[in-house]
DNA sequence: ACTTAAACTATAATGATTATAAATATAAAA
DNA sequence: TTTTATATTTATAATCATTATAGTTTAAGT
């Protein structure tokens, strides 16, 4: 955890912005719930846990920076709100998201699928892809399975 | 054009759904401006071209509408905005999107770069595949070769 | 024609996000 | 260390896309 922070906070300077502790509390949040496609203002409340005093515009306008830096990624289910990962260290960006049409649940996957796919766009279509995204639609394991009781 | 109107007005008639003079409004511009992944604003001012009294409301109604049924895609570059395409008659969902993170330009290509992939999620993962949405961020053709004036 | 439900317009409300102004903190220069 | 300049922050207002509501109109079925 303290390894990351520290990651991070060179990143930053690298890029002459300076770890604030809003931003720190902001990034903290993010590590504790990593992989859960948290929302601004689930981001902000908890951040408000920790350090109450904090504004959600900031909130925002880290999570506006971090994602230019790519240290999150900024994801968007069509849901009307944008949510918001730590990328893994180092990760490459290999995950895919299974939105269930049934349950509303959503899972990642982590799969380098589109490797040769990326390849053909270049390739046939002279477009140089630096980053895509992907979602399936469909029914998730549990709801065709008939074990869950979730319902939107 | 008016064979298109009649095949969708007999779709909206299969499930109890009537073709009103402001839905067969909205569905000519979106067959005049087809591609154009125009947003429900857009829409709304085409419509009102020819159709002055129609209200805001009722187009997204009639979008969101369309979009259940199937017969037009809403989808989402993260800009904030929904944009609407009428399907291709009988098409399969097999178009991907070209987002050129230059000049901002959105390309549409069609061509069934996930049929295997699809194979992969549900054999893998369990997860029953009915839509996808694939976008790829990069450099367009026409910004890598400098050909283009074009900035955001 | 009469009844009922669907669809409509106009407009208010909402929710997410962004912009602004004033205050505060931080870094750099003197 | 004081001064100055720049970044960052909070609080709040504004904006934009979208959705909900109220009252009205239209159309289908009887």
């Amino acid at each position: 955890m303290e390894h990351r922070i520290d990651q991070i906070k060179k990143q930053l300077h690298a890029q002459s912005y300076k770890l604030t502790p809003q931003r720190e509390a902001t990034v903290r949040v993010l590590l504790e719930r990593e992989e859960d496609h948290l929302s601004a203002e689930d981001i902000y409340l908890l951040v408000k846990e920790k350090a109450p005093e904090i504004g959600l515009a900031t909130v925002y306008r880290t999570l506006e920076l971090l994602s230019e830096l790519k240290i999150v990624d900024k994801i968007n289910f069509g849901d009307g709100v944008s949510r918001y990962d730590l990328r893994k260290e180092g990760a490459e960006h290999f995950h895919h998201h299974l939105v269930c049409i049934e349950c509303g649940s959503v899972e990642e996957i982590e799969n380098d699928l589109l490797g040769d796919v990326e390849k053909i766009v270049e390739r046939d279509w002279g477009f140089q892809v630096k980053d895509h995204r992907l979602t399936f639609h469909g029914i998730c394991r549990k709801c065709h399975d008939g074990t869950t009781t979730l319902k939107k």
